[in-house]
DNA sequence: CTGAAAGCGCTTACAG
DNA sequence: CTGAAAGCGCTTACAG
């Protein structure tokens, strides 16, 4: 017994109107005379009908779907970026296709051309930095994307993000106050958010304080625990007895490693970490950290979106789009927890 | 200047084929010249061809999309699930529209509703229990369902996990060793989960150890590390000196609110968790855990959820579907750390 | 092995 | 305020 589907030309016989009509009255156009309307919507409700998103996809061009490329749903930040996104597509009645890039050039770009494929009305990148065959995809289409809690080398991009390169510097200089060798701890030292927002960042503080810094300090990690826990006997070995950490959960893993090591944090090395996820206040000690409105930036992304999803309606072809400065800087913070003196 | 999108007319006549046999290669189907198969292709290549998914979907009736409700997406627990899920239908070429539900009734509906709109090919749902409302909208659609990592009201859904009862059942009796009294610390009482499998799980390791077990031992406290810290006097105030905690955030709140009271975990009080997430090696102490494979109750719930969607499409009017048990129940374990003597 | 044609379920000008 | 008709970009029998 196959269900029958009820379908839009289904409610128009049993309305005694058009099939333009019953959409008139499901897309709210105004232009549909009161009884008309009602009698219609009686229709609607007693067959049950819902439209077909797919139809109505492919006849409008407009899919009302988001994608999202995120390098792992299990890291905290990204997470948290996540359901600030989702909850502003909700909002604006948006789905959002998720997939997990693992942080890999080409799941990247097999992600963003499935996306494409699928239609797409804009898409949410986070990651830092881009393919040349993820941006010649962006290019070659006509969907807006922003990025999302990063920056890219893609400086044609829209981004939302904090000013990464002063909070390193803050967390630097506080950690200098006491210390002869801090230690930058961060992903990739050649991409785009390190190489020219944090370690700028980092080397400024040194020299606000008169102060070399040694590039040996700098250790780069992927984002894990593991990394973090593991990263201990490296750097205690540099002298370093300090560190300000990009990602929380290296951030973990060498806070508990240096304790098992029998280093005392705050007492004997210092700890600041990047993201302020609920990581950072887990841990014993707590670890003081830049603080972030994750939350915000995903939601503050997914409204950038939007309304460049309906500038493109608009505008269309009046590409004068001086796209000038969509990016939006969001205030960050410090917060002082056990991991400092 | 509008992109002219180029569509599978334009290869047709490009290749001076019909739009038949295009999609005939695109599709991979067999019944193709060697000759006219080579000639579209590079034709595909040449134009850069790119299939419109919206338009498949409608023409076929599978979007290879599948719809995922999740109630927290910066839970870990439902996040390693997602990664699982996400992994498999990246590998059988499917997308995924992921959507938070807030673990609210009246969430859920809209996001399964919209997911049906958007024609989904199957679902994965990840909660506890499931409305009316949802319930009527699961069997009024010919789309499988799968329930992945609980329990749920809806028995004649499918559903890949563990078993509750029995890990319970095993973390009380031994927590029961050392301490007199145990609590156990749950989400809703009412609950599926928690009311057919978690509660006599726990009510058997007492009576096993020829105990009566006292139901104000039983804790409600949703899924936070805020309410698992907050809960610390209520259960000290019972006299309880160990705790079985189904949510690995709560267990950590717990944890470190009892350290925070100036009571010794493990020495004074012992705690296992539920979930086995980084969370559980992240706190100091170490939490000991019941462990699940979160991984792989995702990978499978999107395995299952593959193969009922072909089984749908195939026996499609063959309700038969004696959907005896496409259950699947995995196998957990127990690791001890820190927090247990 | 290949093509012509209908159809998927909507929306969108265009007329009136 | 309403309807007839074309069209969105594919797939799917059906014929041959």
């Amino acid at each position: 017994m196959e269900k029958q589907a009820i379908t839009i030309y289904t409610v128009a016989s049993e309305a005694h109107v058009s099939m333009a009509t019953v959409s008139r009255v499901v897309n709210g156009n105004p232009n549909v005379k009161p009884d008309t309307r009602k009698k219609v919507l009686e229709v609607i409700k007693r067959l049950n009908y819902r439209p077909n998103a797919v139809a109505r996809g492919l006849a409008s061009k407009k899919t009302t779907t988001v994608g999202v490329v995120i390098p792992d749903i299990t890291n905290d930040y990204f997470a948290e970026l996540a359901l600030g996104i989702d909850d502003i597509a909700t909002m604006y009645k948006y789905n959002m296709i998720l997939a997990n890039s693992d942080a890999d050039d080409k799941n990247a770009l097999q992600v963003v051309r499935s996306m494409f494929a699928k239609q797409v009305d804009g898409i949410i990148f986070m990651g830092h930095d881009v393919s040349d065959d993820v941006k010649a995809e962006f290019e070659s289409s006509n969907v807006p994307v922003v990025v999302a809690g990063s920056v890219t080398n893609d400086d044609s991009l829209p981004v939302v993000r904090i000013d990464y390169q002063k909070a390193t510097q803050e967390a630097t200089s506080k950690l200098l106050k006491n210390n002869e060798k801090v230690a930058l701890i961060i992903g990739s030292k050649s991409s785009t958010i390190n190489a020219q927002q944090r370690i700028p960042g980092y080397q400024k503080a040194y020299e606000d304080s008169q102060r070399q810094y040694d590039h040996r300090l700098i250790f780069e990690a992927h984002d894990s625990y593991e990394e973090g826990y593991a990263l201990v006997d490296r750097i205690l070995k540099t002298g370093a007895t300090a560190a300000f950490l990009s990602d929380d959960s290296i951030a973990a893993g060498l806070l508990n490693g240096l304790h098992d090591h029998g280093v005392k944090v705050p007492e004997d090395f210092e700890i600041i970490t990047g993201n302020d996820t609920k990581l950072a206040t887990i841990t014993r000690p707590m670890m003081s950290s830049i603080t972030q409105p994750l939350y915000d930036i995903g939601a503050v992304s997914m409204r950038l979106l939007t309304k460049l999803m309906s500038e493109d309606q608009q505008a269309a072809e009046a590409d004068a789009e001086q796209d000038g400065n969509s990016n939006v800087i969001l205030q960050h913070g410090f917060v002082e927890r056990q991991s400092t003196k």
